[in-house]
DNA sequence: CCATGAAATGAGAGTAGCTCTCAAAAGATG
DNA sequence: CATCTTTTGAGAGCTACTCTCATTTCATGG
């Protein structure tokens, strides 16, 4: 059904860390992955309102259900993409006694290194894409500020953690929130202005504004 | 039609301001009232989610053609409340060689001592059915955090002007919406403590996590 | 007080996102 | 190969939301 061989053109291929995977697996990748790329096709050629779910599932050579099934909401195929748990894991690699701000400098820099060179050919493309329908499309927008919200609570955890503090330290959890808010206005200027600043110096005007958080 | 004399116990009564209005104009705040309260009632009854806006027609005496006619969304309905060009105004007033965050402390704290005072009998009674929602809502909390973002824009352009910067000037930007997301998790937290917290107190020490934001 | 114009409403059809159910198809397993 | 489990497709159904058009309701000037 959901076959990426020879005529259609996949932008994206199953990843190495699925070769060990049964068939099955292997097949719930790949449909994955060919809904993804018929909505950004489908988006760029035509926008996002215009892209019904209908169409998406007609390039994806898919039902419509089977869509619904691989993502809760027509959004969240475009968002779908965790660096949380790399960000979670390089935050808790950071030493203790580093200031927390720094902390969250270093992992946020490693985090967007890592999530480029991952794949730097249209994982590059796919992000600037994103930006542009973050900042254009409301219900896009919405939900990646909900992601955010989720983001922002392991952050939180975190930095609880770290600083000694519970994790429901209103402290911690405003100011967590906060950066997160900070970031997201971040990445939307950065969208604004075509994704040609550099990003990560962004980032790093960012977190200036922030004090740091002291520990309890 | 949306007459609310006699049997509908509306909770809300046309504000004086009103008074020298054309009927007309009475009759289409009456209207607007007459939705939101029905719509309160039925959230209360039923929830959210199991309140369609056929039946918040219904108990309002409207057609459903017309609750989107005043409200674009369903979740408009309940979070409708404009208290962003108070803010602007109490922000503006504060005397301009004060530090930007004792301005904001100031102006925030005033906005929210003036909405309850306005009518405190239910005025309260929304916030927490409001605050309620935001947490268990996804779709209200998501459309809180657009009008958050519509607020920091206009928080933004104020910080801007204040401290001789453009409103482009990603420092202030970021700054601004770092404090809304901050001021969100405030309400949150406030919430999930079933607002028993004193507010005020609360955005102290939420405003307390940030650097003043410098003059250029 | 009525006639004319403007605005608000209701009725209804239509679209699209999303859910649920059930039977058929495809992969896993012994 | 037979059986069990998972995945899929087909389709019905619900609801938020949009648009159009005829009807009603208010405003205004004579």
């Amino acid at each position: 059904m959901a076959d990426n061989d020879g005529m259609t053109t996949a932008r994206t291929s199953v990843p190495e860390a699925a070769r060990h995977l049964g068939l099955r697996e292997r097949k719930k990748l790949k449909t994955r992955m060919a809904i993804r790329d018929a909505t950004y096709a489908l988006i760029k050629e035509q926008g996002y309102d215009a892209t019904t779910v209908e169409q998406i599932a007609e390039r994806a050579e898919v039902s419509p259900s089977t869509v619904f099934r691989y993502f809760p909401a027509k959004e969240d195929i475009v968002l779908t993409d965790e660096y949380d748990p790399l960000l979670e894991r390089l935050l808790r690699e950071r030493p203790a006694d580093e200031p927390v701000l720094e902390s969250l400098r270093r992992a946020i820099r490693e985090a967007m290194a890592t999530a480029l060179t991952d794949d730097p050919a249209h994982e590059q493309d796919e992000m600037v894409l994103r930006a542009r329908l973050m900042v254009e499309v409301p219900q896009v927008r919405s939900r990646l500020m909900e992601s955010m919200s989720v983001t922002g609570r392991l952050v939180c955890r975190a930095l609880a953690e770290r600083t000694g503090r519970h994790e429901n330290d209103l402290e911690v959890r405003v100011y967590s929130m906060g950066l997160m808010g900070a970031l997201l206005e971040t990445m939307i200027y950065w969208a604004e202005g075509d994704c040609r600043d550099d990003l990560p110096e962004l980032v790093d005007r960012t977190l200036a504004t922030f004090k740091d958080l002291p520990r309890r």
